[in-house]
Parts: structure tokens; sequence; C-alpha cells
DNA sequence: TCGTAATCGAGACGGTACGTCGTGTCTTGAG
DNA sequence: CTCAAGACACGACGTACCGTCTCGATTACGA
């Protein structure tokens, strides 16, 4: 997040002499990069000194705070990840998986994020310190979930047996990332989730038609 | 490629007045960068001037022929990719698949490729101008590949009909993709190719055993 | 001069905000400049960027001070130009003159300035704007200085009158700036400056002896 | 001049292998140097990249020729110098000194030379080695014929014995020469020659009358 | 009527400097 | 201690010339 501002051990902010710093300067430089984001100012012509005129702040209020332009990034990149986990119903895996992947497909295109979310993404995955924290703390998270619905899945008999649970992560979450992330064509259709899911599920081999 | 070193219709070079263009320099440039990436440089610190300098070169030489960090970089990226297609077999579309999945995991890790490939990769993804070019050029080829497998597949009855193929594309280059581009962890084991191909045919369903 | 750092209408400086710029680099510039020039480095070679390398000072730092080459030298030329007017007796006409042009001698050869200054004339010579700065400011000086001098001694009758001022004052200088400037062969001998006024005020027809 | 094109002892051109010089490129170069002068291109600007392209000649063929931009300049200097000595009648000093100072006066202000001539002495002046080159030629010329004159006077009583006669030289050249190069205000008025001349053969004390 | 050889134009070459911009740090005075 | 403002050293940007070099083509001469 923001650089510390020191915090005393049961996480009250301690009462530091001085002047506070201002909410109101946090805000203003986030909002200035979203602006700029949103007018399509291009990840490479973002810099701090740009984006702390338009906020009306100081280049120092910034670096108080940030270490440089990726930490940034990243900040507003957690700041429109609004988590939100979804709510499971835990009764039936099959649906259980599509609200994971309808939750992933949601934040890929929700209004404000869209673009500039994607962005944003494409633009943390090169830096890797950044990418391993974003990696770690966003992604991972999305993979446990993942697993853990899968584990239910073949203790309950629903998924056969004898694949590696991080393998079948990828083999729902792929196909929707590699859609949203490396090829960002179109939006992400509705129904997706469904279709992925339910493919995954049964296979592309010719339905064996029970007589 | 380079910048048009312009050429008469027939495709012979024209002969143009003045001193040719060295390809020593061509070759020094690319190496210079390459060099710096596996270094661990950083696409964000490569610069033109550095580069020049370290590949014993004008930087006039350079911007004659690339027209900035970018095009160097989609050349330098163009130069891993020898991408000889692989050759398929044609009789079984289960082993075609394969060998185009195991194509796509030998590039991710071949050599000297490794590392420096995927970080490309990454940060082309950055540049969205670049990300296209590069994506028309071998995303597109790499998945027509797989379009035109698909559909004899599903000709032949081996493959289900009824599922989109741009859709059965991605449940089988999306798992290997998000592993190599957007987890990077570990190397893409043996046998992924395998495993990949035949859960997505046959499905994560219990097999119904047949009497 | 420098580049104006805004003023009050008063003299006193505003105090404007942000850091207020350093008087150890205007110093640090102006004396790498004297170095090189010393060093015959020829005002050809004389490079902002070179000069700022050598002061241990950032490029911007001097734009910051001076729109470019010309206006730097400008200022060193006058740095070197301590005009200290000198004093005169007011008694005699011909000791005034004499006191004037000293003063030009003396500083066309004095210590530091001799070479580089003359140097550094020739070369602003080249550049017309500079050249009318430093003509209305230092020339221009001398010039009114003359001509009050030589006013006073017409009103004395130690002047003959109807001839023009202007062209009274070259007759003097002219002389002395033709050694120093335009022929730089020797340094200008002790006793040139009275030499030259008394030939002037008596001409160089043969004496009338009176009987 | 021009680089020397080696000649044999006689002077006459030795009959050299290959194809010989054009001339037409001296020519065009030299005026498109004198083209861009005259359209105030400024010395600063001039270059030999710019005078090749717009003489439609290569840059080796200028190099060929001349060793940098200021022997060119020096070239175009001589070129408009065509020093016709003026002619002296030899009777009475005092004219011939003022032939000498008008003719010196006329070329300072001649058709096409007059901007041109005293900008391009004000730079070459600028240059040490070009300097001393076109002084020896020139000035020195110059103030060889006037010391001659003088000694002459000297010898027929007309000027007084006992001052140096390069001081002398520079009594009569320097007010002009002043007026021509240092201050360049107004073109040099007709009868500037005699009034010098004049005044300083008879001094600026009031006259004594004789009874 | 051939080479031979220096010329021509064009333009690439490794350099250096240009003047601007962004980096991250430091230094003001004011709050 | 924070704030806005802005100076600081540094280094990259893309362009222009520098003086040298390599091209293919042209133009003279002597063999």
């Amino acid at each position: 997040m923001s650089r510390s501002a020191s915090r005393s051990a049961n996480g009250t902010p301690a009462a530091r002499p001085g002047r506070p710093r201002s909410a109101a300067v946090d805000r203003a430089v986030v909002e200035a990069v979203l602006r700029q984001l949103e007018e399509g100012v291009g990840i490479g012509e973002l810099s701090i000194e740009r984006t702390a005129r338009e906020a009306g702040v100081g280049k120092a209020a910034v670096y108080r705070r940030w270490a440089g332009k990726e930490e940034l990034l990243l900040d507003v990149l957690r700041s429109l990840d609004d988590d939100t986990a979804p709510v499971l119903q835990g009764a039936c895996v099959r649906d259980d998986l599509v609200a994971l992947l309808e939750h992933l497909r949601r934040r890929g295109l929700a209004g404000r994020s869209s673009a500039v979310l994607r962005t944003v993404i494409a633009q943390v995955r090169a830096h890797p310190r950044l990418w391993r924290e974003y990696h770690e703390t966003v992604v991972a998270a999305r993979r446990r979930a993942f697993a853990e619905v899968l584990r239910r899945g073949v203790a309950t008999g629903e998924v056969r047996p004898g694949v590696d649970v991080g393998l079948l992560t990828d083999l729902f979450t792929g196909p929707m990332l590699a859609r949203a992330v490396l090829h960002d064509w179109q939006e992400l259709p509705e129904g997706l989730a469904e279709t992925i899911v339910d493919t995954v599920l049964e296979g592309v081999r010719p339905r064996v038609r029970p007589r």
C-alpha cells in the first residue's frame, strides 16, 4: 500500500508530532492518475512530475507516500480492485466454479475499470517486483478459491480425481485470462463463464449417448 | 522489421545512391539489447543512448533503422521468435494438438529465450502499439494453426461440434499461456502439453464406465 | 546579465517560492568557462555541455540562468570588466584624456584579462546581438566619458572647436583599440596613452618654433 | 587559397592522373556561402553540411578543397577583397594619406561587400589562425603602404619626426577601423578620410595664429 | 580503345553538442 | 512535521553537424 506512516503495534496510528498528512493529497494524486489514464495518456507518458502538477500537489508529497511510479500504479490498481470475494452457494461445484469465473469476468470489464484496469495490469506485469506483489495478493487468492472448490468437487465425486489441482485451476481460469489480458480484443461476452466451465467439465470429445 | 530501405518492386534491392548501410551495425545493436536484457537490465532502463554506446555505434545509426525504442524491441523480439512452425502429422487430431502445444511450451523456455523472451513479452504487453503488432504476427498465426486442426477434428468427429472454435483454441492454449506469461513461477514441465490436451479432450467429470 | 530572477518593483528580491538558486552554481560555471578559456580552449569548442560537466553542474542549471552559449559568454565578459570608472582630476583636459586612455590600456592587458578578455571580445564581436548589447553597455559608456571631457576641453579652449566630438573620440581611442583588438601583436606598452594623447593634440605637422 | 592541388615547381599545373577537379564546384560553393550570408544566415548557422546541400555538391568535394568552415570563409573573404591597390600621386603626402584612407573607407562599404564583408571580418577575427593569415595578407600590406608614405613625409618635412611610424599609422587608420569594425553603426560618411587626415596632421589644439 | 585513377553526388559511419524533460533528492518559507 | 514550489545533479530524448568513409557513376588522361 502506501508507504507506511509509522504505526504503533496495535494498528492505531501513533500520534506523531507535526502536521499530519493530508488525506486530500492521497486522493488528489490517485484521481489525477486515473484521469490521465482515462484520457488515454498511456503509461509511458505518465510521470510523477506531470501527475503532481495535475493534482496540484508538490512532488515531495508524492514521494513521501510512494517510492516511485510503479508503487503508485500498484496502489491505483488496488483501488480499482474492490475485492468483494464472490459469495459461493456451496451446493453444486459446477455453480461455484461459474460464480468464481463470472466474478473474474466482471472485473475484466466493469464500468470504469475496463480499459484502465487492463492497462494497469499490463504495466504492472512489466515490473517483476510489483507483479510478484500483485500476484501474491490478488492472483494467489483467486487460485486458492478455485483450488478449494475443486478439491471439494473431487471429494463429492463431481470432479475426476488424479488431475493436479493447480493445473485444473489453470484449465478454468487460463482461457478467461488469456482472453482478457493477452488478447484484449473485445469485451468478454455474457455467458462466457458458464460456457468455459461446462466445456471443461464435459470435455470436447463427442458425447457418448447412453441408450 | 527495420525501417524500410526502399526496394524496387521486383524485390531486388534498388541500387540506392550513397554508402549502403552496414549489416554489422544491425547486428551489434540487436546483440547489445539482448546482452542488456540478459544482464537483467529491465526494459524501463533500456535506452537508445546506452544501447548505442554499448554497441559501439552512433545514435544516428540506430535512429536511421528504428523509429524508437519500441520498434527496436519489436525487432529484437522477432529475432528471438524463429518461427519454425511445427510439423504436423495430420493423422490424429489429438497428436497434432499436442505437437502445437509442445511447440509453444518449448519456445517458452528454450535456451537463450527463456527468461529474455518472457521478459520481453511482458514488457511489450505494456505498449499497445507494439503489442498489437506482435499479436497480429505471432499470436494470430498460432491461433490460426489451432483453429485449423480443431476444425478438422470437428469434421472427423474427433471433436464435439457446437463449440466455438476460437473458444476451443483458448481452452487449449490459455492454460499454457497463463502459466508461462502470467505466473512465471517455474519452468513449464515436460508432458504438460499432453496433459492439457488430454484433460481438455476428456473433460474432468468422472469417467462414465461403459459396461 | 543572468536571466531575470524576477524582482519586485522596489528592487528588493521578491521572496519567491521554492528553493532559491544557488550562487555557487553561478560561480562554478563562470569559473569553468574562464578556466577553459585560459587553457586555450577556443570559443568554438566551448560548449554548454562540456562547461556544465567541468563545473560539476547539471545542464539544466545552466539553461535556467542563461539562454545559451552567447548569453553566458556575455556574462563572463562582464565579469572581467569590473568597470571601476577611472578617477578624473578635472583640472587639465589633457591629463583626463590620458587617464581615460590609460584605463583602457590597463584593461587591455591586466592580469588574467589579457588574452582572455581580448579573445572573448573578438568572439562576442561575431554575434551581432551580443555585440550590440556589449557595445551599448561598455563601449558607449566609454565614449560618453571621452565626449564629456572633450566638450569641456572645447569650452576651456584647450581643444579646437569645430571638430565633431564623436570623431574626436575615435581619434583618441581608435589607435589604442586598433592595437588591442585588431592587431593583438604585443602588449600595449607603458606610456602609450600619453603618446597618443599628446600626438593627437599637437598634430604631426612639424612644430612651429616660436622665436 | 584553396587546398593545394599539387602543382609542379614552375607553376604550371602538373598533369595529374584522374578526373580533374571541376571549377564549377568551387564557384557553386562560394556562391552558396555568399547567398546564405546575404540572406542573413549568420555565421553560427553556416555549416558545411548546409552549404554543400545548397550548392548541390557532395560534402567530400568541399572537404577536398577546404580544411574546414573557417578556411572556406577565408577564401570567401578574399574573393570579396579585390585588392586593387590605390594609385598614389606621390606629390603631396597629405593627399596620398587621404587616398589610402579613402580606399580603406570604400572597401568598408562598397556594393555587395558592405554588410557581408564586415560580418565575415568580424567572424574571422574569432579564429586566431585565420585572423593571423588574413592579417598578414591584407592588414600588413595596408600598413606597409601607410608607413612608406609617412616615412616620405618625414623626409620631406611634411611630417614631424620623432614619432614612431607604426603608431602614426594607427593614428590615421585606427579611427576609421574603429568606426567600421568595432562600432558598425552607420556607413562611413563621405569626406571622412579627409577629415581624419587633416585633423591628425594639424592636431586639435587651438591654432596658434602667427602674427 | 582501352584501363587507370581521381573526381562527382549521395549518404552511412562514430562522435559531440544541442535544448528539453523526467528522475529522485534537497531546500526554501509558510502553516 | 507537512505543504507547494522549485532548484539541484543526472541522464535520456531525438536532431543536427562534424569530418571520414564507402558506394556506383562519370570524366579525363596515357598506353
